[in-house]
RNA sequence: GCCGAAGUGGUGGAACUGGUAGACGCGCUGCGUUCAGGGCGCAGUGGGCGAAAGCCCGUGGGGGUUCGAGUCCCCCCUUCGGCACCA
């Protein structure tokens, strides 16, 4: 066997990757397909360190699916894109001094390179990045209709303000209260004009929709406590002026026992419901609380702090006055900004009470002490309610007071409205003029792209505005409407805009003059299958089906959810810990492809774990593969050499029958594990039926082929490469994956296993539908069961077909 | 605090609706090939006792259901992920 020559992974795989782009093997007819397949993963973001294991993890599995999928007879469309605009590109820029312009096509260029080079199926036509003017042209489109549509809106919002930076920043660049970049300035709260959209008013729809989708529980279950729903009612405390508090509570139950009430120092009321002896100590403790910086004023439990205001209101269900106070604990963002407090069964209220010594009555029984949350106990203190169990006097409760108009039923969701403005420059600028007369007007759609000027000076400045508006050129232009001088916004929009239709972009690249094709859309639309991060459950899934939510009622595409299915890759980590610049523990994995090869690379990524879990990355690892790779190289030489066994005709004699079996039942477990995204268990399937033909010397073309086009999806290269070798002039990926018969994969006898007492005892060799009476005679034939039977009667025996038996004495 | 996932050999991980725990791989040990190293091949590898056959124990801890539990139920511990003063 010495003629066989060695395996060369970066050789055959360079060929490879050169025939597949000149063959255009990965680019599916878009207008005319058959069955088509879009299988989409997430876009990166091109960092300028290049692509990252963790990428690779997910770019691997998603695309082993795709061929997969291919092999399975279908048009299978996989593209690829960057997301390249954002925050993380703009700091990186500040840092080293350059635009982020002339530098994300670099990185760009690395990740290109880097994505060739692992094999992926990509059709390269269809490539975007989310800077290109002809591609945010469409996301500043998408912006006006959503302008038009009433469902984009300013409104003043709480920012993150940097004094040093003179720029806003982001919650994540927020340390204890300190700027990331200048450790010893405070971070402020500034209140500015920003853009919001309107995602609050499909809360309900984005909630219900989860119940249908085919997606991983763990992403349903967190756009699910995202989105936060929660039933309730929003009552009403009035003042002896006659103001009326509104508050919102999930346990109108226990309005008994509400003996104060809190607002929050931001809320409208705050100074008419000030007493002037109070006043002085309510404007202190206001002022002190807008210093503080929003991660700080929201992370974690503190001592609680607050000032009574010095007026009352009237408990709508006792008639009592209660005293009206202010501390931080309540949030303008949620409900209504104000609360009853009912110290007894809610732990904060509970520790407010205690700091101030304010009364605390306990409405609902329980055995535990207090604050007692529970739901389950009866009423008491509470008038013609005591004694019901508090979940009736819940709706009991709120109809009696609603007949006062003191009461409604409410249902309050913790997602708020999203807010797309960024005070930055790298971004696609927001399509809106500012004109003193007409107010905000939206860029004609013509006159789109409004396109980011390329600038040397986008620091921020002390002016507290975006860079922008200092390109005097770009900021003043005409209303679109009176012609008088207006003003360009100039901030640019959240990343997470871009990303929320890029999928609908990927088929209709070629297309300039609208953001997506129609017919395009019908064929591919919406996404067949999306893999992808678990840490994007929230943000990025839910903005994107946001977004085709509000397109769908707006006319622009057929379907209200983009990804009707969608599975969440694991995390890889290395020596136990997320990887990470910190630690020092980041895999490149441009080194393991030169030394093991791509093929083995991702095959060793998918077999360090279930791939919907993650798993830890070790170098040693990857050697198992390798060796395994080495084998079927072995293996498809030694068939080639062999003639070619009439395999097509009825009667061949084929391979022997154990190696027959064990090769129906490895397609078998192959086809299914691949479908169900179980690839290291289909890997270890493949490595077992190599074994077993190792071990019979049985290396014939009818049992080596279908190894190999069942292997193609993960060692794509290595498979054209032997496909050839076997003879075959087209690219593996033409073929159909292979089927198996499900009576030669349950051909021949089957072990027995014997069981005393539930105890495993002898192993028997008995034909496959034997009956129960002749096991039981076998077994009680074997020695070592005659002794723990020990003569005694059999009281029961349990039998489960071909498996096992269980004799009970 | 709330929600979710998970705890299995030296190690990464297998185990379908309860039915042989440890597949597959790494590592390790011995032997062979070799000047040597690497590579490759063969055998072994959960713990305890034993010369062996074999027996006992064993899936984070404690209870329970069952002929039979890694798997189901109850309580507890730990780790990871998410949300977090959300009313």
């Amino acid at each position: 066997m010495s003629r066989i020559p060695s395996y060369d992974p970066e050789a055959v795989e360079t060929r490879w990757q050169e025939r597949w782009e000149q063959d255009h093997t990965n680019e599916p007819d878009l207008d005319r397909p058959e069955r088509p397949f879009y299988n989409l993963m997430m876009f990166p973001y091109p960092s300028a360190e290049g692509l990252h294991v963790g990428n690779m993890f997910a770019f691997t599995g998603a695309d082993i699916y795709g061929r997969f999928q291919r092999l399975q007879g279908h048009d299978v469309f996989e593209p690829i894109g960057f997301d390249a605009f954002g925050i993380h590109s703009e700091n990186y820029a500040l840092s080293v001094g350059t635009n982020p312009g002339t530098l994300i096509p670099r990185n760009i260029a690395t990740f290109r390179r880097q994505l060739k080079r692992v094999g992926g199926m990509f059709d390269w036509r269809h490539e975007l990045s989310t800077t290109d003017p002809r591609y945010y042209k469409w996301t500043q489109w998408i912006f006006l209709q959503l302008f038009k549509a009433g469902l984009a809106f300013r409104k003043r919002g709480a920012v993150n303000w940097c004094p040093k930076d003179m720029s806003v920043v982001a919650n994540e660049q927020v340390i204890n209260g300190y700027c990331e970049r200048h450790p010893d300035t405070k971070v402020e709260l500034r209140y500015l004009e920003q853009w919001f959209f309107a995602i609050t008013r499909y809360a309900e729809r984005l909630l219900e929709n989860l119940d249908w989708l085919d997606w991983s529980d763990s992403t349903r279950t967190l756009q699910r406590n995202w989105i936060g729903r929660s039933e309730g009612a929003e009552l009403v405390f009035e003042t002896p002026g006659g103001a009326k508090i509104s508050v919102f509570t999930t346990r109108p139950d226990t309005v008994f026992g509400a003996t104060y009430i809190v607002l929050a120092p931001e809320h409208p009321l705050v100074d008419s419901l000030t007493a002037e002896e109070r006043r002085h100590e309510v404007d202190a403790y206001r002022r002190e609380v807008l210093q503080r910086d929003l991660v700080s004023r929201k992370v974690g439990e503190k001592t609680k702090t607050g000032v009574f205001l010095g007026s009352y209101a009237r408990n709508p269900a006792t008639g009592e006055a209660i005293p009206i106070w202010i501390a931080d604990y309540v949030v303008m963002e949620y409900g209504t900004g104000a609360i009853m407090a009912v110290p007894a069964h809610d732990k904060r209220d509970f520790e407010f009470a205690a700091a101030f010594n304010l009364p605390v009555r306990r409405v609902v029984q329980a055995e535990e002490p207090l604050p007692s949350v529970t739901e389950d106990g009866a009423m008491m203190n509470s008038g013609q309610f005591d004694g019901l169990p508090c979940r009736d006097a819940q709706r009991r409760i709120v109809d009696w007071l609603s007949e006062r108009g003191l009461a409604t039923p409410e249902v309050r969701y913790r997602i708020h409205d999203w807010c797309i403005s960024r005070q930055r420059y790298w971004g696609p600028p927001i399509p809106i003029i500012y004109c003193d007369r007409c107010g905000p007007v939206g860029v004609p759609e013509r006159d789109l792209p409004v396109v980011l000027p390329f600038i040397e000076d986008f620091r921020p400045d002390a002016s507290g505005v975006s860079p922008l508006a200092r390109h005097k050129e770009w900021y003043f232009v005409p209303c679109p409407q009176c012609g008088a001088t207006g003003r360009r916004e100039t901030d640019v929009s959240d990343t997470f805009l871009d990303s929320a239709w890029y999928f609908l972009r990927y088929p209709s690249t070629e297309f300039d003059d609208r953001p997506w094709d129609t017919e395009r859309t019908k064929t591919w639309l919406p996404v067949t299958s999306y893999i992808g991060g678990n840490e994007h459950a929230v943000l990025h899934l839910l903005y994107s089906r946001f977004i085709t939510m509000v397109l769908k009622e707006l006319g622009h595409v057929g379907f209200e959810e983009p990804f009707p299915k969608f599975r969440a890759h694991g995390l890889i980590i290395k020596d136990g810990a997320k990887m990470s610049k910190s630690r020092g523990n980041v895999v490149i994995p441009d080194s393991y492809i030169r030394k093991w090869g791509a093929d083995a690379f991702r095959m060793y990524l998918m077999f360090l774990g279930p791939f919907q879990e993650g798993g830890d990355f070790r170098d040693e690892g990857i050697t198992g593969v390798r060796r395994f790779l080495d084998k079927v190289w072995q293996l498809a030489h030694e068939a080639a050499l062999t003639p070619l066994t009439p395999g097509a005709s009825p009667g061949s004699p084929g391979p022997p029958p154990a190696v027959a079996r064990k090769l129906h039942q490895t397609i078998r477990k192959v086809t299914a594990d691949t479908a169900g995204l179980d690839y290291n268990t289909a890997i270890a399937a493949m490595m077992e039926y190599v074994n077993a033909l190792r071990e019979a010397g049985c290396a014939t073309r009818d049992a080596v082929e279908p190894l190999i086009v069942i292997l193609a999806p993960y060692a794509p290269h290595l498979a054209e490469e032997l496909w050839a070798v076997l003879g075959h002039d087209r690219s593996i990926f033409q073929e159909r994956w292979p089927s198996f018969d499900e009576r030669i994969a349950a051909a021949g006898a089957t072990e027995v296993v014997v069981q005393v007492n539930g105890k495993v005892r002898a192993h028997l060799n008995v034909d496959r539908g034997a009956t129960e009476a002749q096991v039981v005679e076998r077994a009680l034939e074997d020695e070592s069961v005659q002794k723990f039977v020990d003569g005694k009667p059999l009281r029961r025996t349990i039998y489960v077909q071909d498996r096992l038996l269980n004799l009970v004495v």
